[in-house]
DNA sequence: TTGACAAATAGGAATGGTTCTTATATGGTT
DNA sequence: AACCATATAAGAACCATTCCTATTTGTCAA
């Protein structure tokens, strides 16, 4: 009896989200793409580069660390992953210590200042307000600035 | 007749705020400090270490790099500037595609997502709407972990 | 199934941003 | 005016990322 057989788990299928989005991206199936993308899905710590390629030269041992990030990176451009905060660039400083919020082009990375009172009133979540103590909240929109949307 | 006598602009009170923060963490004044400081609180463009670097050598010829980017650390360990978005460690991945908001500690980094109905119905701005295309929006709250707590 | 080709990979070199080290200089205090 | 802890300049070291190139490998069409 095969009480599996017709569960789909979650990671199936993203999985065949993965396969489906690369073939739409003309990209081919290698066993390292694959090998990453499930590395990725297992992860729970939203993990960097590196973290992934220590994790996945236990299972392929000579794999290169220019292909974990450079395919990590081709899975933000196909829309299989997020670049989470932290986008790579030098630290970018702010005195304007007043509650704001930030919208960020996702192309050009600039960031643009914005104030907004319905958002300055949100609430933290009572259950996240029970294990954290947030100092800052602030509202963060990505997309594509003026300039960029022309282009 | 000194019409400006009595007003206090913003940036005269950021820099009355400047000293006393530094006084209160004993902290020296230098030229190169207040330069920095000025500089930062003159720009409106989140700039890098090497931003204020490039703009400031020009008053202070022989100012390092290093003095630069250590001064901006001090700052916003001393509370006078804020860190954003891309807090100058790796690029770090997420397969979860689904909208969600983040908790960053501040201390040890870690990002940790959660789900928020209310959140997730947040409108962008009318004026937001008109200038840029937002193709998602997140709450990012920052402060300590459970962990970071203790200490 | 095989052959051809465009795409992907491994490995190492190069780059760019950040941090560390150390000798010298200086603000703040006595 | 002199002292000392702190800050600075300069360059080396470090780390993450990107680039380069020779080799390998999916994929597609015959």
């Amino acid at each position: 009896m095969v009480y599996n057989m017709d569960i789909k788990t979650d990671k199936g299928e993203m999985m065949a989200v993965f396969f489906r989005r690369s073939r739409d991206n003309g990209l081919k199936i290698t066993p390292q793409r694959s090998a990453i993308y499930q590395e990725l899905i297992q992860a729970k710590d939203h993990p960097s580069a590196d973290d992934v390629y220590k994790r996945i030269i236990k299972k392929i041992p000579n794999i290169s660390f220019d292909t974990v990030n450079r395919t990590l990176l081709t899975f933000s451009k196909i829309g299989i992953a997020n670049i989470v905060e932290g986008y790579g660039q030098a630290k970018r400083y702010d005195p304007d210590l007043e509650t704001h919020h930030h919208f960020r082009c996702m192309k050009c990375n600039t960031i643009i200042d914005f104030h907004n009172k319905e958002y300055d009133n949100l609430k933290v979540p009572e259950d996240m307000r029970k294990q954290f103590t947030a100092m800052s909240k602030k509202v963060v929109l990505e997309g594509l600035c003026s300039k960029c949307k022309r282009r």
